[in-house]
DNA sequence: ACGGCTCCCGAGAGCGCTCTCAGGCCGTCC
DNA sequence: GGACGGCCTGAGAGCGCTCTCGGGAGCCGT
């Protein structure tokens, strides 16, 4: 109480390491070992000094520390401003929960950068340059993105979200799921039910993840008729959309591979708009394996189901090998691919 | 070209003030003075100056800027998980929208916290009390809130958006709209076009921004009779739900006052459903005016506006000053209080 | 009892930057 | 021509922390 009351005379100065030791009775440096876990340091010391930073309500200046360290404890996640519709996306709150689950376990601070607009680009490029954070995580990086030079430029350890665009170069890890072996695997329960007519209803085009799954499609039929491939955009508008278009063009489709759970919700609707039955008229499949939908579509879908949260905290291992070999020379990793499990529930 | 070749051969190691300084020809003071803006420095040893940084791609170390100027030029955004659903409400994103614009005219990073569970809150706290940012923004803090505790604990600058419940304390300065006095509007306006039954869909009994409104629909019809609150939470089935139970309670209903938008959304599916006409039979009036709901329901919504961009950026203003403020026993400055527009549609 | 060892602790040197302060230079005014 | 003032610049003192290094104390073995 009377320390307490002492600490509060020297108001508005935040108490410093040295008065700690001070009132401890011990070294600077002793104090620092005990905040920084105590090791080595004597029991009786120990005490004297954590009681010491309870009663002056001690705080490490965390940029002094970084000062001499160069470590953060921090890593920024940078989104875009085209993409921050991912926060409204289920798929993306759940990557960042895993990202954010295993910062923790390393310690490490999440930090949130959103880019607006071009104007920012520069001052991401500062803010990553200039040492708050040790490293990056962004997400499906494109050709064209400035975020990608502003992340090269800063010369700060990145990992990806989602395979980048060829241009981006091989020297960008990334973490992505097996995107295109997870649509084969669809594609082949389609035609292992006898569906003879296998379309797919595609993600945009602009996102590798989306490619990747149409080229599962082709790997698993040959050389399937590019009628049977509708363009969509990921959403549940768009896969309804192309839904109706498929039907137009190809009134005899029997098995339908959406690009993600949500386009194959909006396929469902319309099927079952048009009287058609799941799965036996046309058997639907989708991918991703989001809860919130997967499971309340009637009938319920059968997707392929990636591990998202683990893909997250993928990201963040992979990082932190990036953090510890930085500077050593070491090769760029592999990316890291996670596999993929078909989900079976009704609809096909 | 030579130069960078220079800069490339001392690999690794970040280029510092100093070896700026060395290569311009200049003192360490001069070459800071120039990178700080260059105020006071001949126009020559800039140009010098300027074009070492260029050469040698300096950027300065934040961490030991800020150990000595005591500034972050960073903001943290602290989020709680259970609101993390915010995020893909479009009240939040045009929120976020105007506090990172505004930041960004003040020169500040925007810096995005978000708290998991209880053990977050102490690396949280530690976060903001390490001094890596220079103030705090959060969102309708509740009585039991550990993070107000936080917060509170940390003593670092914190503006609050939407009102806080009282038992957070009057010090917590916070911008909010003027909830009662919209809310006394839209009742008025249903009372002047002649609804004699004026009910109330309410928000969350726990969010103050909800009890205001209610409190506004009291103010403006004396002492409505009880049976004419029906609650919600602010989601648009809640508002169904609540519009089905009032229908149940008293038929006579012909005026509505809902919580916000999306209650108002579902009410309005409820009364089509029911064969009532809008406005003829039951006249409808939301709050928030959130454009991509208020503009397409069936018929567009008559709705009190807020500006939300607007908060944002009044919330990083009402920061900025106290940070200003800070330490020089300024009282806790007044609430900021925005005043809302009635936005006349078809509904109402 | 003494050399050597281990174990703790304190002194002190920075990390990279900003900012005060004093001094040098020049122009101006008497 | 000398004194004064203004404008630039450089030297140097930290900001708060970590970490190396050396010394002192205690312990062992012989």
């Amino acid at each position: 109480m009377k320390g307490a009351h002492v600490a509060e005379q020297t108001t508005g100065a935040r108490p410093t390491l040295e008065a700690v030791a001070a009132l401890a009775g011990v070294s600077r440096a002793t104090a620092s070992r005990v905040v920084n876990g105590g090791a080595g340091v004597r029991a009786p010391l120990v005490d004297r000094v954590r009681q010491a930073v309870e009663e002056l309500g001690y705080v490490p200046n965390l940029a002094a520390r970084t000062l001499v360290t160069r470590r953060n404890d921090a890593v920024a996640v940078v989104i875009a401003e085209p993409e921050f519709r991912i926060f409204s996306d289920p798929f993306f709150q759940e990557q960042v929960r895993g990202i954010s689950r295993e910062l923790t376990a390393h310690d490490s601070q999440l930090v949130l950068l959103w880019v607006e607009d071009q104007g920012d680009h520069d001052r991401i490029a500062r803010y990553l340059g200039g040492g708050h954070v040790d490293g990056a995580l962004a997400f499906s990086l494109h050709d064209e993105d400035e975020l990608a030079a502003v992340l090269r430029r800063a010369k700060i350890p990145t990992v990806l979200g989602g395979r980048p665009t060829d241009g981006i170069g091989p020297d960008m890890p990334y973490v992505d799921c097996d995107n295109r072996g997870g649509a084969r695997e669809a594609v082949r329960l389609l035609v292992d039910r006898g569906c003879r007519t296998v379309a797919h209803l595609a993600g945009p085009r602009d996102q590798t993840s989306a490619a990747d799954r149409a080229d599962g499609w082709r790997d698993a039929l040959g050389a399937p008729d590019p009628d049977l491939l509708c363009q969509g955009d990921f959403t549940a508008e768009s896969g309804a959309r192309a839904m109706a278009e498929l039907l137009e063009r190809r009134p005899d489709v029997d098995g339908v591979f959406a690009a993600n759970d949500l386009m194959a919700s909006g396929a469902l609707r319309v099927l079952r708009e048009r009287g058609l039955r799941v799965p036996e008229d046309v058997a639907v499949v989708g991918f991703d394996d989001v809860a919130s939908i997967a499971e309340h579509t009637d009938p319920p879908l059968t997707t392929v189901r990636q591990d998202i949260e683990g893909m997250g905290r993928l990201m963040v291992r992979l990082l932190m090998r990036l953090l510890n070999e930085h500077g050593s020379g070491a090769p760029a990793p592999d990316p890291l691919i996670t596999p993929t499990t078909l989900v079976r529930r009704a609809s096909a």
